[in-house]
DNA sequence: CCAAAAGCGTAATGTTCGTTACGGTTGCCC
DNA sequence: GGGCAACCGTAACGAACATTACGCTTTTGG
């Protein structure tokens, strides 16, 4: 199978596999029914990705890469700090609650080794760290804020934008954000952050 | 068997059922091993619990009564409103980053059904929001805080309190906090909601 | 155009699990 | 103390699953 080809048969498996688990929850999803879903054999999937962790780990760190592309993209935003967070605050939302990322975090959840979970927060939270944290002194440096820790300070900022929102879409109690609740809850993110880092 | 005897049989094998979910995860649970394990009979877990997901139920919603137990005996303080939040973060925190708390997460997250999530959140979340209102409002009642609705002000106490703690723990890539971490965070977020809420 | 490799569909294998069944034992009630 | 219900230990049963195996067709490289 050509390189091309091969990418694209990739992509139908993964989102096989996402289907699969939006669908079924991560104990409902076996490799018999992606392969069925996907119509490839088992003998490709187990060939291709090793065994069932492997193939879930391919697709966090794609997931991962994706979130990351979408963030940078933000950050080439002319605009001031402070209206970069803005707009980079309900992509992000968006991002982690979104079906995939709440169907790799149950998964993660389920795993018994605790593997998925590490690889999602080192390719997860640990890659959209730098950038938020250069936001972040960019708009000090522009006297918007006013803090010594950038850690600390992302740290604030993700708890009131995330909050609690990502475990209770996990526990399946909260239905995805619509847009309009996204937008609402970053932009109440920075303006708490201003309130606190003045 | 006696009321009081089959009473501290099921806390021993309820017991048994944290001892086996923490230790092998949802996906490595099974009847059988909580049985061996509360050198209880696969029967009697039938008889009592019904199948798999009574059993899991049943532990979820004793624990929140515990949960709820607790928070109330905080209540009882008679310091002022930010002196009891003060102390009922601490413990809400502890509460909900538990080992406990987490392997009935990492459940929920794995639970096909979503009834377990649900559970979780109609006796946890929503038992506990009655009294942290509460205690809001009676700190805006001393005018300590200024807000017009609680809910909101609720969810902003949760969002700065928890934040992603509770997630990240529920994937395996946070240990649980220590009492000092707790107290700081909780103090934390007391001082930032007076920063936001004045 | 042809061999070799890759992929497909299906089935086999060995294991684990949820659930049920059963004979032996224990403790309770009268 | 005797009968009875509950409980224990163990095993049995059918289903589902991860993983492997195998003919058959398609694609690829020369």
């Amino acid at each position: 199978m050509r390189q091309e080809n091969r990418s694209i048969r990739q992509q139908q498996i993964e989102a096989a596999a996402y289907a699969v688990l939006e669908a079924k929850g991560y104990g409902g999803t076996s490799m018999q029914s992606i392969a069925k879903q996907a119509r490839a054999s088992n003998e490709t999937l187990y060939k291709w990705y090793g065994d069932k962790q492997g193939l879930f780990q391919a697709l966090v760190t794609r997931n991962a890469a994706e979130v990351k592309g979408h963030l940078e993209a933000k950050l080439e935003t002319d605009h001031d700090a402070l209206s970069i967070l803005g707009s980079l605050g309900p992509k992000l939302l968006d991002l982690l609650t979104g079906d995939r990322a709440v169907a790799l975090n149950r998964a993660a959840a389920a795993d018994p080794t605790g593997e998925l979970g590490a690889t999602i927060s080192a390719s997860g939270r640990e890659a959209v760290s730098p950038l938020l944290k250069q936001v972040l002194l960019r708009a000090r440096s522009e006297g918007r804020l006013a803090f010594d820790d950038p850690e600390e300070a992302m740290g604030l900022y993700l708890d009131l934008l995330i909050g609690d929102l990502q475990i209770r879409r996990v526990i399946g109690r909260q239905p995805q954000p619509t847009r309009s609740f996204r937008e609402s809850r970053a932009a109440r993110a920075v303006r708490h952050l201003q309130d606190i880092l003045t």
